[in-house]
DNA sequence: CTAATATGTGAATTATTCTTCAGCTTGTGA
DNA sequence: TCACAAGCTGAAGAATAATTCACATATTAG
């Protein structure tokens, strides 16, 4: 609907700098100031370069935010891939364990990037990047869950859903409030014991080797 | 910060209409364009005002945003205080359905403007709003919490956090993705789930009628 | 009925914004 | 070295926005 592709894509060293560039100062300009007040010239001066340069990359400010929103998102999900694919054929315990804390760990590697990010993810263009990416960790969840040692579930792909969004609310909460360090460590505790009694209260337990 | 009450307090009856006309007004326009495309002139229009009226009752554009988030949340919020203080005493598992069901409900009553606010509520003025009202919340939860019939809780303020902040997770995304109505049951049911798995988990069992 | 007050109007002002493009600089391959 | 392509520049165009204010209309009190 809306274009959303590059423009051109950079061939040479120099104009992958750039890209970064405008990158790094989209996130700078969005931290003070907010999306009302990020403008395409305001992000090429910051970045260093001139805005016919930043519309050589992207065709409009909207795709320039779907990218920046984009690579964030990109980057947690592949967290979240990570530990579901490394928790397969594990006991739930661990599952949880692994999966809240790949989530955790990744959106509060960056935590100024993830704060400002939200008023782009609620935007019209946005909307659907969360949404993919959305789709992209429930399917793997519901993966990883399909493998647990110790239980089978009834509707996997549900559970996936409540994982993943649940997740979200307690960190957007504690970025939001810049919350210090020893809350961050205490919620990723009682986040991970949320998750592991929902996944033991949803359970079938297996009763020996095969089911059904 | 930034000055946000009405500029002039309605007096007669007929101010009072235009000033609902403005929000509802508001909600419709950020609902076909996103806070992007949002204009004070569009709002005056939609609402069959002049922008010289908007302006008597709003000093700027970020403080009718903020007015309308409030009074959504505000909505919200009263309902799940109502369940709060409704459930007091009660055993542990009917609070978290009395909490889930207040919220889900109070949430799902506007779906179209609960979703409409959240571009709002992610802006600069937007924020502060939020976390007063999550606040509020909170305090509700924690006073319920410290009456349950069965246990007790180490830490009363963390659990309340936890829950007020997993519960918006579900239902934001199940907004962003115009859910049909089965999945709304679906989620209302999983989320209940969690949060009396997770309570119980976190409960310190109470011996014998006093503890300690 | 009349004066005082409350409310409503909307063109004009002032400021910004997104986006383009004609020309300049830098890199590369032969 | 030279010519062509890739990359960069930033002033200018066209559009749109937030906010004001001098004036019109409606309501109320006395």
């Amino acid at each position: 609907m809306v274009p959303d592709k590059p423009r051109k894509k950079p061939l040479q060293a120099r104009s992958n700098q750039t890209v970064e560039a405008i990158f790094d100062a989209a996130i700078q300009v969005l931290l003070d100031g907010g999306l009302g007040s990020l403008t395409t010239t305001r992000v090429a001066e910051r970045a260093g370069v001139s805005v016919g340069s930043l519309y050589q990359y992207f065709p409009n400010k909207q795709s320039l935010m779907a990218a920046v929103l984009e690579r964030h998102l990109v980057h947690v999900v592949e967290a979240v891939e990570a530990a579901c694919v490394g928790s397969k054929g594990r006991k739930i315990e661990d599952m949880a364990a692994a999966v809240v804390d790949g989530f955790i760990t990744a959106k509060l590697e960056m935590p100024a990037t993830s704060k400002a990010l939200y008023a782009v993810a609620a935007e019209l263009g946005g909307e659907a990047v969360v949404n993919r990416m959305a789709m992209r960790s429930q399917l793997a969840l519901c993966d990883m869950l399909a493998t647990a040692a110790d239980c089978r579930f009834q509707n996997p792909a549900v559970i996936a859903f409540m994982i993943s969004t649940a997740a979200v609310g307690p960190v957007q909460a504690l970025l939001a409030s810049n919350a210090p360090a020893d809350l961050t460590a205490i919620v990723r505790t009682h986040l991970t014991a949320m998750m592991m009694s929902y996944l033991k209260a949803s359970a079938l337990p297996v009763r020996n080797g095969r089911d059904r």
